[in-house]
DNA sequence: ATTCTCACA
DNA sequence: TGTGAGAA
């Protein structure tokens, strides 16, 4: 947010870099993971001594990961995507393959939504099978339970 | 505060 | 797909 004027070396080609911290920030994921999208070669910031320097181009990358993991796709899926990505020309092949990712989740979704309905129906069977054997067991006698102790 | 490595779920 | 600990 505010412009440094106290980094010797960072902003003087107008060259915006961000550290680690800056990014895990802005995006609410630990410094922790942009290490281990690193170590996936997911990115690859610059190095200042130890010091990662990511660029903006890094920063967009870290965003659309975290894009592509909000709509389910796996990390090795948001790579695939984004380096098919290329500014020089109209993308229409990754537009389709990402719309073919898209539908295969929805179709990965759509199976599990069926499994779900289905064990919810084998719990409601269950379950009416167990209240049906509990009655059976109170049903003959009510009146004299156990319940005047105390 | 950051980095690395190893372990762990 | 990440997290946590320990050391530098």
């Amino acid at each position: 947010m505010l412009g440094s004027l106290h980094d010797e070396g960072a902003a003087r080609l107008s060259n915006k870099t961000y550290t680690i911290s800056d990014l895990a920030r802005e995006f609410g994921v630990t410094t922790r993971t942009i290490r281990f999208y690193e170590e996936k070669g997911m990115i690859s910031p610059l190095r200042e001594g130890q010091k990662r320097l990511f660029t903006p181009s890094d920063r967009v990358r870290i965003k659309l990961i975290l894009r592509g993991k909000r709509i389910g796709l796996s990390l090795k899926e948001c790579i695939e995507v984004i380096d098919m990505y290329d500014p020089q020309h109209n993308n229409t092949d990754q537009l389709h393959s990402l719309i073919d990712t898209i539908d295969s989740r929805r179709q990965t979704l759509q199976q599990q939504q069926r499994d779900i309905d289905d064990m919810l129906a084998n719990l409601d069977q269950i379950k009416a099978l167990c209240e049906r054997s509990l009655s059976s067991y109170i049903a003959p006698d009510q009146g004299t339970s156990n319940r005047k102790k105390i």
